[in-house]
DNA sequence: AAAGTCCACGTTTTT
DNA sequence: CGTGGACTTT
């Protein structure tokens, strides 16, 4: 069999997509590839995670007999023997092990690229990814930009014209923020003189005229009364194609068409007015709007996922050549797979078009250098946030690839994969019938239909409950979150012992061991004494307990480290939020990598995700299996899509931007087309999410359905049964995991305790004590004499335990002095950041206070010591040195004692 | 009985 | 903003 350079897999729900992926991945060692140079893009961490994990899996069971539909596809893509393959799998096998593997999600690793780059932008590397960072300080931000550029009055004129609020105003500015990289092929036309009251005056021609007709009906003379344009525009009869119906129909003649006629075509030109008026509007605050963000991201340092895709396809655009770019990702990349490629958007795919680009260009030549893709377009449901499965096909032409597709379902029973087959044959367009595996009579499908939708699926569950089936073997899938939460307590009520997992469930640094070894790595890293207290409290034992860190090399590989951690601490447990942790520090290189990247603490821990019925929705349910599945119509229907953009493509191009206005598809055909498309696009959504659901399900799948307004109306589904429960699997796949033993950390003895020398028990006592103040001096909301009282309580509240009161009260003191000294107010009176942490030069500092001025910049060090001592202004001139670096003007830098009877401040 | 008008209602999904 | 039920008009 032939080898594609070019590949791309049409994998239909359960048709084994991983497998592929990861079979395209080995076989691509087995030619030769280093794994550093493969670039492998999920769409979830837990498909990145998964992915690392089968490619492992697979490597190190090879021999194996369980592995040899593995080892057969994988001779069969490369043909290379089996006998070669497995000779040769120690060696792939562990090049694989010390490689840095880029196997990761599309976001993270643009945040990757981005955090390269991150000063090209003014961003700090370590900036965080937060969605919806405070929405108020933004908007205030705004409004003080608009006030600024002398725009406000502007900007009030068009919210009362147009009766928009601020909100809906930004939910526009959003949504083009949403497509902020397409937006350049867009031009805004001229627009025409105004002509309203042109309008009016052919109504009034109209209204005479009908009026003059003794017959008309009453309400057909309110109706036909119009006061301005917005009340025309309310009118029922503006959209009917002729003015010859029942209304007016005593009075009708072919004379009020013509003048019906004549008001459309002054409409038309009114709508098309009214599309420019309002683009230009908001292009205008969008400037203002993007600045604002910019500027907001640059305080706080932080950005959401919108934002970073924008940056790094700016960085790509704008500022740097792409080879650049790419060449400083430390590898080059010659193979590219991607999975769920049907969910990508334009912008990500635009970013990645150059090393597509660079990939084909090698074709031919000896380099060896592929493209792969796996996804189903059947599945494509987040075309809301940007995904286009239209480059499914478009990079096929493109890039000359070869499509097959997987049309066996492995995961479904047949009855189930049937009922899936017959339920969308004639819905999806290009629909193919899907194969099963195994017996034919095998699976349970039920239809239900019902007026009280809740009982029925509390009904149903129990029914799956009471045949047997254990509840971890159990979803619900929803269309809302709140579904959920309604369909959870409704089944609690019915059985309060009933053990549930809802999807908001506990995070992965909850869990107190992971929580103390990240608290060491960080001692390890920042050597700040916090951590090291923090660890140790932990651990249960006294914070000021010695701790001997020269053993642990920083520098080590983060997985090595970590064991060590473990063992040396005998931090042992049978806990499955360690063996989670584990896996997740794999992708992480060192120290660094992971506490500038660590989002993913926010993982899941798995330990209460394992236990009871699951209840998630369908889009969390994407890319998952369950032994037995019920699917739950809306509670509440749907809203209507009041979204103010249609966003008109053509392919992956963006063509167009129509502003939505009632009623304008009666006038305007391009606008009604662009409606048209943006519905169809939408309904095929709604459907695609129903496949999604359908999917899901291995044994049985139960549907539970509104009698009236079901979201699954489109399928025409009858109450039925198919087949019947399948008895709870007895196969125990459950490995019995040797007990690791937890040993119960020793506390110490007292007399141990009491040989801690003095001086060293002094030491912390100041360590303690200046970290105190630094922390009263940064939590204080600003330098004001006010502010003291709140800082203090504060800082007395988190340090109490380690100070005697009345040090908690000189610290307070200090600062009351510090507040009170002239020089130092005059250097703070800009633009703050307080502890502000920087990279540099590989480095990591944490500045105490910068403060940005309109010519130049500051840097202010706070010591609490009563003497000048010389490493102090060597630390605090590196600061001024990397800070210059990176904001490019002046830069003075300060150091400030800040004692008990004296402040003292000089510049270095 | 059909057509027109008025009013209340709901307003995701997520890396 | 669009939908559907209730009420009104012809």
């Amino acid at each position: 069999m032939e080898f594609h350079k070019n590949l791309a897999y049409e994998a239909s729900a359960g048709s084994g997509k991983t497998f592929a992926l990861v079979i395209r991945y080995i076989s691509l060692l087995y030619l030769d590839a280093k794994p550093s140079t493969v670039l492998t893009l999920t769409f979830t961490n837990k498909a990145a995670n998964e992915m690392r994990e089968r490619i492992n899996t697979v490597l190190r069971e090879l021999e194996e007999p369980n592995r040899s539909a593995e080892l057969e596809e994988i001779y069969k893509t490369t043909g290379i023997s089996k006998d070669e393959i497995l000779t040769r799998r120690l060696k792939i096998y562990n090049n694989f092990l010390k490689s840095d593997l880029k196997i990761s999600t599309i976001d993270k690793f643009f945040s990757q690229i981005l955090r390269k780059f991150s000063l090209n932008l003014a961003l700090m590397p370590d900036f965080q990814i937060e969605e919806d960072a405070d929405e108020e300080k933004f908007i205030e931000s705004f409004l003080r930009k608009v006030k600024q550029q002398d725009k406000y009055k502007d900007l009030i004129r068009f919210a009362v014209r147009e009766s928009k609020k601020l909100g809906s105003i930004f939910t526009f500015l959003d949504n083009l923020y949403a497509k902020d990289g397409e937006l350049k092929n867009i031009t805004i036309n001229e627009s025409s003189p105004n002509n309203e009251k042109e309008i009016l005056a052919i109504a009034r021609r109209l209204e005479e005229l009908l009026l003059s007709c003794d017959e008309l009906s009453n309400s057909a003379k309110k109706s036909i009364i119009v006061k301005d344009i917005n009340d025309l525009l309310s009118k029922s009869w503006i959209i009917r194609e002729s003015l010859n119906y029942r209304v007016f129909s005593r009075c009708f003649t072919p004379r009020a068409d013509e003048i019906f006629e004549e008001l459309k075509r002054a409409l038309t030109i009114y709508f098309t007015n009214k599309d420019i008026y309002l683009k230009q509007s908001y292009m205008e605050l969008y400037q203002i709007y993007k600045e604002s963000k910019r500027a907001q991201n640059i305080a706080q340092n932080k950005l959401a996922f919108n934002d970073v895709t924008n940056s790094v396809f700016e960085l790509l655009r704008e500022n740097i050549d792409s080879e650049f770019l790419y060449f400083r990702l430390d590898a080059k990349i010659d193979h590219i797979l991607i999975d769920e490629f049907q969910d990508t958007n334009v912008i990500q795919y635009k970013i990645l078009e150059p090393i597509l680009d660079e990939i084909s260009s090698g074709m031919g030549t000896k380099a060896f250098k592929t493209l792969f893709y796996v996804g189903d377009i059947k599945q494509s449901i987040y075309r809301f946030r940007g995904g286009a499965k239209e480059l499914f096909h478009h990079v096929q032409r493109d890039y000359d690839v070869s499509l097959l597709a997987l049309t066996t379902n492995y995961r479904s029973y047949a009855n189930i994969v049937n009922f899936v087959n017959d339920s969308f044959r004639d819905k999806i367009t290009g629909y193919k019938d899907q194969h099963f595996m195994g017996d034919a009579r095998k699976g349970f499908v039920k239809v239900s239909t019902s007026e009280a939708l809740l009982e029925e699926i509390v009904e149903n569950t129990f029914m799956l409950l009471e045949s047997g089936i254990k509840p971890t073997d159990i979803a619900i899938l929803t269309y809302t979150n709140s579904d959920a939460f309604v369909i959870e307590e409704a089944l609690l009520e019915r059985d309060d012992s009933l053990k549930i997992t809802t999807q908001t469930s506990s995070k992965l640094i909850n869990d107190p061991i992971v929580s103390a070894i990240i608290e060491f790595l960080k001692y390890l890293y920042f050597k700040h004494a916090l951590y090291k207290a923090n660890f140790l409290t932990a651990l249960g034992k006294p914070w000021d307990e010695k701790l001997d860190i020269s053993q642990f090399n920083r520098h080590q590989n983060l997985l090595t480290l970590v064991k060590n951690i473990i063992r040396h601490f005998k931090l042992y447990s049978n806990n499955k939020a360690l063996f989670k942790f584990l896996e997740l520090i794999s992708n992480y290189k060192d120290i660094e990598a992971f506490l500038f990247e660590s989002e993913e603490l926010s993982v899941e821990s798995p330990s209460k995700k394992e236990e009871g019925i699951k209840i998630l929705t369908i889009h969390k349910s994407k890319g998952l299996e369950f032994d037995h599945v019920i699917v739950s119509d809306r509670f509440k229907k749907k809203g209507a899509d009041r979204s103010s953009l249609i966003f008109e493509y053509n392919d992956i191009e963006l063509q167009d931007i129509h502003v939505r206005i009632k009623n304008r598809d009666s006038f305007d055909k391009n606008y009604a087309n662009a409606l048209e498309a943006e519905k169809k696009l939408s309904a095929e959504d709604a459907l695609n999410l129903l496949y999604v659901a359908f999917t899901r399900a291995k044994e049985s799948l139960v549907v539970c359905q509104n009698e009236k307004d079901s979201s699954f109306s489109v399928l025409c589904l009858t109450d039925s049964e198919i087949g019947s429960i399948t008895e709870t699997k007895t196969e125990d796949l459950i490995q019995t995991i040797p007990e690791l033993k937890y040993e119960k950390i020793r506390l110490g003895l007292q007399e141990e305790k009491l040989k801690v020398e003095k001086s060293e028990k002094q030491d912390f006592e100041a360590m303690h004590f200046g970290l105190a103040l630094h922390y009263m001096l940064e939590i204080i909301e600003s330098f004001e004499h006010e502010h003291i009282k709140n800082a203090y309580w504060a800082m007395k509240n988190r340090y109490e335990i380690f100070l005697e009161p009345h040090r908690c009260e000189e610290i307070k003191k200090r600062v009351e002095g510090l507040l009170k000294h002239e020089p130092f107010l005059k250097l703070v009176n800009g633009k703050v950041f307080k502890e502000q942490p920087i990279s540099f030069k590989g480095e990591l500092k944490q500045l105490d206070l910068l403060i940005e001025h309109e010519d130049k910049w500051i840097v202010i060090d706070y010591k609490s010591s009563h003497t000048r001592k010389s490493e102090h202004v060597a630390q605090v001139v590196h600061y001024k040195n990397a800070i210059t670096k990176i904001v490019d003007k002046d830069v003075d830098a300060y150091l400030c004692y800040v004692r008990d009877t004296e402040i003292e401040l000089f510049i270095v």
